[in-house]
DNA sequence: ATGGTGACTTGGC
DNA sequence: TGCCAAGCCACCA
């Protein structure tokens, strides 16, 4: 048979991508819940060992969706300048350095040392 | 539908 | 060492 399944190009197509990002989103959750107490890892390192070159910006957005409840070591990820990619004065910031600094994570003027990026899967 | 923004990154000065 | 500009991806007005 000439198989007339007839995928509806369009409706497929926008299905697959919403579901690449729901996988995506989850690929970076995995990624995440495996960062050890104690490391660091950047927005980029995380897109990449994600699957996701260049998306830093879209792991940021991720975060940002995270529920407060989460039991996600978000506090974990920072910005390629070793700092933290939030406001000073917001209480998420004082947070994400209190549990870093919890884990012994030393800040030298508002930055993580760079030995720390070392984190390997 | 074009433009602006943001938990980003990299390269140049 | 620090600021600026361009690139990149998704979302919102």
């Amino acid at each position: 048979m000439e198989n007339d399944d007839s995928d509806q190009p369009g409706q497929r197509q926008e299905q697959g991508q919403e579901q690449a990002q729901h996988e995506a989103q989850n690929r970076v959750y995995m990624i995440l819940a495996a960062v050890p107490s104690g490391k660091v890892v950047t927005y980029g390192q995380l897109a990449e060992l994600a699957g996701l070159p260049r998306a830093a910006r879209l792991v940021g957005r991720i975060l940002s969706n995270l529920p407060k409840e989460t039991q996600l070591p978000w506090h974990r990820v920072i910005n390629a300048a070793g700092r933290i990619s939030l406001a000073e004065d917001s209480p998420s910031f004082k947070l994400q350095k209190a549990c870093l600094e919890e884990e012994g994570i030393v800040f030298s003027n508002n930055r993580v040392s760079l030995k720390k990026f070392n984190w390997q899967p």
